[in-house]
DNA sequence: CAAGATTAGTAACTATCATTATTGTTACTG
DNA sequence: CAGTAACAATAATGATAGTTACTAATCTTG
Protein backbone atom coordinates (compact mmCIF):
# COMPACT_ATOMS: atom_id res chain seq x y z
CA UNK A 1 0.00 0.00 0.00
CA UNK A 2 2.01 2.93 -1.23
CA UNK A 3 1.09 6.56 -1.22
CA UNK A 4 0.90 7.30 -4.90
CA UNK A 5 1.00 11.05 -4.62
CA UNK A 6 1.08 13.75 -2.02
CA UNK A 7 -1.05 15.95 -4.23
CA UNK A 8 -4.63 14.88 -3.86
CA UNK A 9 -7.27 15.74 -6.41
CA UNK A 10 -8.52 18.86 -4.71
CA UNK A 11 -5.06 20.26 -5.39
CA UNK A 12 -5.39 19.77 -9.11
CA UNK A 13 -6.40 23.10 -10.50
CA UNK A 14 -6.90 21.63 -13.97
CA UNK A 15 -9.48 19.20 -12.80
CA UNK A 16 -11.24 21.62 -10.48
CA UNK A 17 -11.59 24.18 -13.25
CA UNK A 18 -12.75 21.57 -15.72
CA UNK A 19 -15.47 20.33 -13.40
CA UNK A 20 -16.56 23.84 -12.47
CA UNK A 21 -16.96 24.61 -16.15
CA UNK A 22 -19.12 21.52 -16.64
CA UNK A 23 -21.19 22.28 -13.53
CA UNK A 24 -21.82 25.83 -14.70
CA UNK A 25 -22.88 24.63 -18.14
CA UNK A 26 -25.28 22.14 -16.55
CA UNK A 27 -26.88 24.80 -14.36
CA UNK A 28 -27.09 27.10 -17.35
CA UNK A 29 -28.59 24.59 -19.73
CA UNK A 30 -31.08 23.45 -17.14
CA UNK A 31 -32.36 27.02 -16.69
CA UNK A 32 -32.54 27.65 -20.40
CA UNK A 33 -34.06 24.37 -21.41
CA UNK A 34 -37.56 25.74 -21.90
CA UNK A 35 -36.13 28.42 -24.17
CA UNK A 36 -34.44 25.78 -26.29
CA UNK A 37 -31.15 27.60 -25.83
CA UNK A 38 -27.79 26.29 -24.65
CA UNK A 39 -24.99 27.99 -22.81
CA UNK A 40 -22.74 28.14 -25.85
CA UNK A 41 -25.51 29.58 -28.00
CA UNK A 42 -26.10 32.26 -25.42
CA UNK A 43 -22.41 33.09 -25.22
CA UNK A 44 -22.38 33.72 -28.96
CA UNK A 45 -25.51 35.84 -28.79
CA UNK A 46 -24.21 37.84 -25.86
CA UNK A 47 -21.03 38.59 -27.77
CA UNK A 48 -23.17 39.82 -30.64
CA UNK A 49 -25.17 41.91 -28.20
CA UNK A 50 -22.00 43.51 -26.84
CA UNK A 51 -20.19 43.97 -30.11
CA UNK A 52 -22.98 44.39 -32.65
CA UNK A 53 -22.84 43.03 -36.17
CA UNK A 54 -19.52 41.33 -36.82
CA UNK A 55 -17.84 38.63 -38.88
CA UNK A 56 -17.56 35.01 -37.82
CA UNK A 57 -13.82 35.35 -37.50
CA UNK A 58 -14.21 38.31 -35.15
CA UNK A 59 -16.68 36.35 -33.08
CA UNK A 60 -14.43 33.31 -32.95
CA UNK A 61 -11.53 35.48 -31.80
CA UNK A 62 -13.60 37.25 -29.16
CA UNK A 63 -14.85 33.93 -27.83
CA UNK A 64 -11.41 32.27 -27.88
CA UNK A 65 -12.68 29.48 -30.05
CA UNK A 66 -12.03 28.33 -33.60
CA UNK A 67 -14.10 29.04 -36.65
CA UNK A 68 -15.56 25.64 -37.55
CA UNK A 69 -17.38 24.98 -34.26
CA UNK A 70 -18.54 28.59 -34.17
CA UNK A 71 -19.94 28.22 -37.67
CA UNK A 72 -22.00 25.26 -36.51
CA UNK A 73 -23.43 27.18 -33.59
CA UNK A 74 -24.36 30.04 -35.89
CA UNK A 75 -26.01 27.57 -38.28
CA UNK A 76 -28.27 26.45 -35.45
CA UNK A 77 -28.91 29.98 -34.18
CA UNK A 78 -29.83 31.09 -37.68
CA UNK A 79 -32.10 28.08 -38.19
CA UNK A 80 -33.92 28.95 -34.97
CA UNK A 81 -34.22 32.61 -35.94
CA UNK A 82 -31.94 34.09 -33.28
CA UNK A 83 -29.33 35.53 -35.63
CA UNK A 84 -29.06 36.72 -39.20
CA UNK A 85 -26.17 36.23 -41.63
CA UNK A 86 -25.53 38.57 -44.54
CA UNK A 87 -22.62 38.83 -46.89
CA UNK A 88 -20.37 41.84 -46.53
CA UNK A 89 -20.85 43.59 -49.88
CA UNK A 90 -17.33 44.99 -49.75
CA UNK A 91 -15.71 41.62 -49.13
CA UNK A 92 -17.72 38.67 -50.24
CA UNK A 93 -15.64 36.26 -48.18
CA UNK A 94 -17.08 37.67 -45.00
CA UNK A 95 -20.39 36.95 -43.31
CA UNK A 96 -21.77 39.67 -41.09
CA UNK A 97 -23.71 38.14 -38.22
CA UNK A 98 -26.25 40.06 -36.13
CA UNK A 99 -29.01 39.40 -33.63
CA UNK A 100 -32.65 39.36 -34.67
CA UNK A 101 -35.38 41.23 -32.84
CA UNK A 102 -36.53 37.92 -31.38
CA UNK A 103 -33.56 38.08 -29.00
CA UNK A 104 -34.23 41.43 -27.37
CA UNK A 105 -36.77 40.39 -24.71
CA UNK A 106 -34.47 37.59 -23.59
CA UNK A 107 -31.40 39.68 -22.89
CA UNK A 108 -32.31 40.71 -19.37
CA UNK A 109 -33.65 37.35 -18.18
CA UNK A 110 -30.59 35.59 -19.53
CA UNK A 111 -28.20 38.07 -17.97
CA UNK A 112 -29.97 37.37 -14.70
CA UNK A 113 -29.39 33.65 -15.08
CA UNK A 114 -25.71 34.32 -15.63
CA UNK A 115 -25.58 36.60 -12.61
CA UNK A 116 -27.36 34.05 -10.45
CA UNK A 117 -24.88 31.36 -11.34
CA UNK A 118 -22.04 33.73 -10.46
CA UNK A 119 -23.81 34.33 -7.17
CA UNK A 120 -24.05 30.60 -6.52
CA UNK A 121 -20.38 30.11 -7.35
CA UNK A 122 -19.31 32.71 -4.79
CA UNK A 123 -22.04 32.25 -2.23
CA UNK A 124 -19.78 31.43 0.70
CA UNK A 125 -17.41 34.33 0.12
CA UNK A 126 -17.65 37.84 1.49
CA UNK A 127 -17.23 40.94 -0.61
CA UNK A 128 -13.49 41.24 -0.19
CA UNK A 129 -12.94 37.58 -0.94
CA UNK A 130 -14.98 37.85 -4.11
CA UNK A 131 -12.80 40.65 -5.35
CA UNK A 132 -9.70 38.60 -4.61
CA UNK A 133 -11.12 35.49 -6.20
CA UNK A 134 -12.04 37.31 -9.39
CA UNK A 135 -8.61 38.88 -9.46
CA UNK A 136 -6.92 35.48 -9.16
CA UNK A 137 -9.13 34.08 -11.88
CA UNK A 138 -8.29 36.96 -14.14
CA UNK A 139 -4.57 36.52 -13.54
CA UNK A 140 -4.74 32.81 -14.12
CA UNK A 141 -6.82 33.22 -17.25
CA UNK A 142 -4.23 35.61 -18.62
CA UNK A 143 -1.37 33.27 -17.70
CA UNK A 144 -2.96 30.38 -19.52
CA UNK A 145 -3.76 32.43 -22.58
CA UNK A 146 -0.20 33.68 -22.72
CA UNK A 147 1.18 30.14 -22.44
CA UNK A 148 -0.94 29.12 -25.42
CA UNK A 149 0.21 32.07 -27.46
CA UNK A 150 3.87 31.54 -26.62
CA UNK A 151 4.04 27.98 -27.86
CA UNK B 1 -23.47 54.19 -28.94
CA UNK B 2 -24.95 53.05 -25.67
CA UNK B 3 -23.30 51.27 -22.84
CA UNK B 4 -25.18 48.00 -22.74
CA UNK B 5 -23.95 46.80 -19.43
CA UNK B 6 -21.76 47.86 -16.53
CA UNK B 7 -20.56 44.30 -16.05
CA UNK B 8 -17.79 43.69 -18.51
CA UNK B 9 -16.71 40.24 -19.52
CA UNK B 10 -13.89 39.91 -17.05
CA UNK B 11 -16.55 40.02 -14.37
CA UNK B 12 -18.31 36.97 -15.72
CA UNK B 13 -17.04 34.07 -13.70
CA UNK B 14 -18.88 31.61 -15.90
CA UNK B 15 -17.10 32.69 -18.99
CA UNK B 16 -13.70 33.01 -17.36
CA UNK B 17 -13.93 29.50 -15.97
CA UNK B 18 -15.16 28.12 -19.27
CA UNK B 19 -12.27 29.63 -21.18
CA UNK B 20 -9.72 28.56 -18.59
CA UNK B 21 -10.98 25.02 -18.92
CA UNK B 22 -10.58 25.15 -22.69
CA UNK B 23 -7.13 26.71 -22.44
CA UNK B 24 -5.99 24.03 -20.03
CA UNK B 25 -7.31 21.29 -22.30
CA UNK B 26 -5.46 22.81 -25.24
CA UNK B 27 -2.18 22.97 -23.35
CA UNK B 28 -2.71 19.42 -22.16
CA UNK B 29 -3.58 17.94 -25.51
CA UNK B 30 -0.72 19.72 -27.17
CA UNK B 31 1.76 18.17 -24.74
CA UNK B 32 0.28 14.71 -25.07
CA UNK B 33 -0.18 14.69 -28.79
CA UNK B 34 2.83 12.50 -29.51
CA UNK B 35 1.52 9.98 -27.00
CA UNK B 36 -1.81 9.88 -28.81
CA UNK B 37 -3.55 10.64 -25.54
CA UNK B 38 -6.07 13.35 -24.70
CA UNK B 39 -6.80 15.18 -21.48
CA UNK B 40 -10.04 13.33 -20.87
CA UNK B 41 -8.44 9.97 -21.50
CA UNK B 42 -5.74 10.81 -19.01
CA UNK B 43 -8.27 11.93 -16.41
CA UNK B 44 -9.95 8.53 -16.65
CA UNK B 45 -6.66 6.71 -16.42
CA UNK B 46 -5.51 8.79 -13.46
CA UNK B 47 -8.70 7.98 -11.62
CA UNK B 48 -8.04 4.30 -12.27
CA UNK B 49 -4.50 4.79 -11.01
CA UNK B 50 -5.74 6.37 -7.79
CA UNK B 51 -8.69 4.06 -7.18
CA UNK B 52 -7.59 0.78 -8.76
CA UNK B 53 -9.95 -1.56 -10.56
CA UNK B 54 -13.50 -0.24 -10.45
CA UNK B 55 -16.80 -0.25 -12.30
CA UNK B 56 -17.75 2.25 -14.98
CA UNK B 57 -20.44 3.69 -12.74
CA UNK B 58 -17.91 4.27 -9.95
CA UNK B 59 -15.60 5.96 -12.42
CA UNK B 60 -18.37 8.13 -13.80
CA UNK B 61 -19.33 9.22 -10.29
CA UNK B 62 -15.75 9.95 -9.30
CA UNK B 63 -15.25 12.01 -12.44
CA UNK B 64 -18.57 13.86 -12.10
CA UNK B 65 -19.65 12.78 -15.55
CA UNK B 66 -22.34 10.52 -16.96
CA UNK B 67 -22.00 6.94 -18.02
CA UNK B 68 -22.48 7.11 -21.79
CA UNK B 69 -19.60 9.47 -22.60
CA UNK B 70 -17.38 7.65 -20.12
CA UNK B 71 -18.19 4.36 -21.85
CA UNK B 72 -17.01 5.83 -25.14
CA UNK B 73 -13.73 7.00 -23.63
CA UNK B 74 -13.17 3.54 -22.17
CA UNK B 75 -13.91 1.98 -25.56
CA UNK B 76 -11.10 4.03 -27.06
CA UNK B 77 -8.72 3.41 -24.16
CA UNK B 78 -9.36 -0.32 -24.39
CA UNK B 79 -8.88 -0.30 -28.16
CA UNK B 80 -5.51 1.40 -27.68
CA UNK B 81 -4.47 -1.02 -24.96
CA UNK B 82 -4.41 1.40 -22.01
CA UNK B 83 -7.17 -0.25 -19.98
CA UNK B 84 -8.77 -3.67 -19.60
CA UNK B 85 -12.43 -4.51 -19.06
CA UNK B 86 -13.59 -7.68 -17.36
CA UNK B 87 -16.99 -8.75 -16.18
CA UNK B 88 -17.55 -8.91 -12.44
CA UNK B 89 -18.27 -12.62 -11.90
CA UNK B 90 -20.51 -11.83 -8.93
CA UNK B 91 -22.65 -9.31 -10.83
CA UNK B 92 -22.62 -9.79 -14.54
CA UNK B 93 -24.06 -6.32 -15.15
CA UNK B 94 -20.81 -4.74 -14.00
CA UNK B 95 -17.60 -4.18 -15.91
CA UNK B 96 -14.46 -3.92 -13.85
CA UNK B 97 -11.99 -1.57 -15.51
CA UNK B 98 -8.28 -1.50 -14.75
CA UNK B 99 -5.07 -0.07 -16.16
CA UNK B 100 -2.72 -2.21 -18.22
CA UNK B 101 1.01 -2.41 -17.64
CA UNK B 102 1.50 -0.19 -20.68
CA UNK B 103 0.40 2.79 -18.58
CA UNK B 104 2.93 2.51 -15.77
CA UNK B 105 5.89 4.29 -17.37
CA UNK B 106 3.67 7.22 -18.34
CA UNK B 107 2.31 8.02 -14.90
CA UNK B 108 5.17 10.21 -13.76
CA UNK B 109 5.64 12.16 -17.02
CA UNK B 110 1.92 12.82 -17.25
CA UNK B 111 1.70 13.92 -13.63
CA UNK B 112 4.48 16.34 -14.43
CA UNK B 113 2.53 17.79 -17.34
CA UNK B 114 -0.44 18.32 -15.02
CA UNK B 115 1.77 19.95 -12.43
CA UNK B 116 3.38 22.20 -15.01
CA UNK B 117 0.04 23.45 -16.20
CA UNK B 118 -0.94 24.18 -12.62
CA UNK B 119 2.32 26.07 -12.30
CA UNK B 120 1.54 28.10 -15.41
CA UNK B 121 -1.95 28.90 -14.17
CA UNK B 122 -0.61 30.31 -10.90
CA UNK B 123 2.67 31.70 -12.13
CA UNK B 124 2.08 35.30 -11.06
CA UNK B 125 0.90 34.41 -7.56
CA UNK B 126 3.01 34.02 -4.45
CA UNK B 127 2.73 31.12 -2.06
CA UNK B 128 0.06 32.66 0.13
CA UNK B 129 -2.02 33.74 -2.81
CA UNK B 130 -1.91 30.26 -4.27
CA UNK B 131 -3.27 28.81 -1.09
CA UNK B 132 -6.07 31.37 -1.10
CA UNK B 133 -6.84 30.83 -4.76
CA UNK B 134 -7.07 27.08 -4.36
CA UNK B 135 -9.27 27.56 -1.34
CA UNK B 136 -11.64 29.81 -3.27
CA UNK B 137 -11.75 27.35 -6.13
CA UNK B 138 -12.53 24.54 -3.77
CA UNK B 139 -15.34 26.52 -2.14
CA UNK B 140 -16.79 27.52 -5.46
CA UNK B 141 -16.57 24.00 -6.83
CA UNK B 142 -18.47 22.76 -3.80
CA UNK B 143 -21.08 25.51 -4.13
CA UNK B 144 -21.75 24.63 -7.75
CA UNK B 145 -21.92 20.93 -7.08
CA UNK B 146 -24.37 21.52 -4.26
CA UNK B 147 -26.56 23.70 -6.48
CA UNK B 148 -26.74 20.90 -9.02
CA UNK B 149 -27.65 18.35 -6.38
CA UNK B 150 -30.29 20.56 -4.81
CA UNK B 151 -32.29 21.09 -7.97
C1' DC C 1 -40.56 -17.82 -6.01
C1' DA C 2 -42.76 -14.74 -9.55
C1' DA C 3 -43.62 -9.64 -10.78
C1' DG C 4 -42.07 -5.35 -10.55
C1' DA C 5 -38.46 -2.04 -9.35
C1' DT C 6 -33.43 -0.97 -9.65
C1' DT C 7 -29.09 -1.04 -11.50
C1' DA C 8 -25.09 -1.31 -15.15
C1' DG C 9 -23.99 -0.57 -19.39
C1' DT C 10 -24.87 0.64 -24.19
C1' DA C 11 -27.39 2.69 -28.33
C1' DA C 12 -29.04 6.62 -30.60
C1' DC C 13 -29.15 11.38 -30.99
C1' DT C 14 -27.71 16.26 -30.23
C1' DA C 15 -24.31 19.74 -29.17
C1' DT C 16 -19.34 21.43 -28.36
C1' DC C 17 -14.67 21.79 -29.46
C1' DA C 18 -10.61 20.63 -32.11
C1' DT C 19 -7.60 19.94 -36.40
C1' DT C 20 -6.86 19.55 -41.23
C1' DA C 21 -8.26 20.22 -45.91
C1' DT C 22 -11.05 22.78 -49.49
C1' DT C 23 -13.34 26.43 -51.83
C1' DG C 24 -13.99 31.10 -52.92
C1' DT C 25 -12.42 35.73 -52.63
C1' DT C 26 -9.26 39.41 -51.99
C1' DA C 27 -4.64 41.34 -51.60
C1' DC C 28 0.04 41.49 -52.81
C1' DT C 29 3.97 41.69 -55.76
C1' DG C 30 7.29 41.22 -59.15
C1' DC D 1 -1.62 42.37 -64.63
C1' DA D 2 -0.70 37.51 -63.84
C1' DG D 3 0.60 34.41 -60.26
C1' DT D 4 0.82 33.66 -55.61
C1' DA D 5 -0.05 34.49 -50.86
C1' DA D 6 -3.41 35.41 -47.42
C1' DC D 7 -7.96 35.29 -45.67
C1' DA D 8 -13.12 33.79 -44.56
C1' DA D 9 -15.95 30.33 -44.26
C1' DT D 10 -17.17 25.48 -44.63
C1' DA D 11 -16.51 20.28 -45.13
C1' DA D 12 -14.85 16.25 -43.05
C1' DT D 13 -13.42 13.80 -39.18
C1' DG D 14 -12.56 12.64 -34.26
C1' DA D 15 -13.21 13.40 -29.34
C1' DT D 16 -16.11 15.06 -25.29
C1' DA D 17 -20.36 15.86 -22.94
C1' DG D 18 -25.34 15.44 -22.34
C1' DT D 19 -30.27 13.27 -22.42
C1' DT D 20 -33.39 9.67 -23.34
C1' DA D 21 -34.36 5.00 -24.38
C1' DC D 22 -33.24 0.22 -24.24
C1' DT D 23 -31.30 -4.44 -22.74
C1' DA D 24 -29.77 -7.48 -19.50
C1' DA D 25 -29.03 -8.71 -14.86
C1' DT D 26 -30.02 -8.36 -10.00
C1' DC D 27 -32.77 -7.16 -6.10
C1' DT D 28 -37.23 -6.61 -3.57
C1' DT D 29 -41.39 -7.88 -2.06
C1' DG D 30 -45.78 -9.69 -1.77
Amino acid sequence: MKNHNQIDDSDQISRTIHEMSLFIARLFNREMKELGLTRTQWMVMYQLYLGGEQTQTDLATALSTSKPPLGKVIDKLELDGWVHRRQNPEDRRKNLVSLTEKVRPLIEPLKNIVANIGEIAMSDLDQEQRVQFKSYLSTSHANLMKALDDT
